[in-house]
DNA sequence: TTAGAATGGTGAAATATTTCACAGGTAGAT
DNA sequence: ATCTACCTGTGAAATATTTCACCATTCTAA
């Protein structure tokens, strides 16, 4: 009956999110190179996007910069955290503590853009109970108990392709709801869970095609 | 003068492009478990895409599937390898020798799938010399004669992200034309040069806009 | 104070991408 | 033979996304 759709899914498009991090990156860049504002523009070269696309993007969210001044690098730094839900630290677990999940768990790059690692699970009981970057492999046995009693929300996927979804299914069950899969395999998983792929052979198996591959050698 | 655009760029939509390594990958797994035959509803189904488009994607490049049957799965896997140029296998290199770089080159995923690791570079010459899966850790120092010499076209950059825009620089001026960058940094390159981001932290920010932390805790 | 250059936000237009829906075609069962 | 259940490939329609183009605003310098 209303004359305006009540209350009309305005949906933020995905794309627009998947954008906002990379648009946080190069800010902090920025910051950190004692950049006090930037432009639309200045934003937009160096990320290989128009300016116009960098506007009608942060236009979903508020009104962030000014007229012919720009945008104050710290307060859009300050705004996109707040959209991402980066003002808290997210507690995350490793699942798999072969080379990818070491590497994983020894990276510090983490913490200071709004997660932690803070757990490693393993099947090896070899390698359960030895320390990554302080922080103690755990057996899988644990995997659903650690999770629900700590919340874990977010995990990072380290296992081989044949268990993935498997793992996959524990996690989700023990109410994880965020899963980066570094498993070269498609998961299956209910709407609510949200999935990220890390498979390398994907994306080069993309670049080649726009690769000359001259014979010669 | 002519009446019919004469060559138009009849260019191949690169999202379209993208999809087809996961098309791939899911045709694989299939064929791995003895599969001979699917559709693309079979197909979407496991990858949460429409089957109109991935027979819309796969009609960009011919004629794959019989009516009434459906796609052979081995077939399909043999043209999309030929159309992503992964007839052969190209080599590949690894710049940075850290805790990623060694979980790169221990990883044995690639070759199957059309990539082989075969060079390492690193700075640390305390890291040089060192085998990594039966491969050595070379000088930074040869990085360009190497990829002249071998004519390295693909590399995998897993240095820290203050040396990732010099090193690029190198790389590009010695002819690589394809990066999967890990560094968590916006590399500027030359058109002609493929670049893929594999930057957690911003997969992980996605995430969260969608992910409600229930400050209990 | 004014002129000029730079900039953000934003409807409207232009493109790009996805979905629809259906004309064939196939295979298996009866 | 015929019926039924499935398929693909595809033009057309529907959506989604990006770009355009311009007004209002801000800053700097003369």
């Amino acid at each position: 009956m209303a004359l305006i759709a009540p209350d009309k899914e305005t949906q933020i498009p995905d794309i627009v999110i998947g954008r906002l991090p990379v648009y946080l990156r190069a800010l902090s860049f920025m910051h950190q190179q004692g950049k006090r504002t930037t432009s639309s523009s200045e934003l937009g070269r160096r990320l290989g996007i128009s300016s116009a696309q960098i506007r009608k993007d942060l236009s979903h969210f508020g009104e962030f910069g000014k007229q012919g001044t720009g945008y104050h690098v710290q307060h859009l730094i300050k705004e996109l955290r707040l959209i991402l839900k980066l003002d808290n630290i997210w507690p995350v677990a490793v699942i798999g503590a072969g080379f990818l999940g070491h590497a994983l768990a020894s990276y510090n790059g983490f913490e200071e853009r709004g997660f932690q690692i803070r757990w490693i699970f393993d099947t090896d009981p070899t390698q359960i109970g030895k320390v990554i970057n302080g922080i103690t492999i755990q057996s899988m046995n644990e995997l659903e108990n650690t999770i629900e009693l700590k919340h874990i929300k977010i995990a990072l996927l380290a296992v081989p392709a044949v268990h993935a979804q498997s793992v996959t299914d524990r996690l989700v069950d023990a109410g994880v709801e965020g899963i980066l899969n570094y498993a070269p395999i498609n998961l299956v998983v209910p709407d609510h869970v949200n999935i990220g792929y890390s498979d390398p052979v994907v994306q080069l198996q993309h670049m080649t095609y726009y690769i000359n591959s001259d014979d010669q050698f």
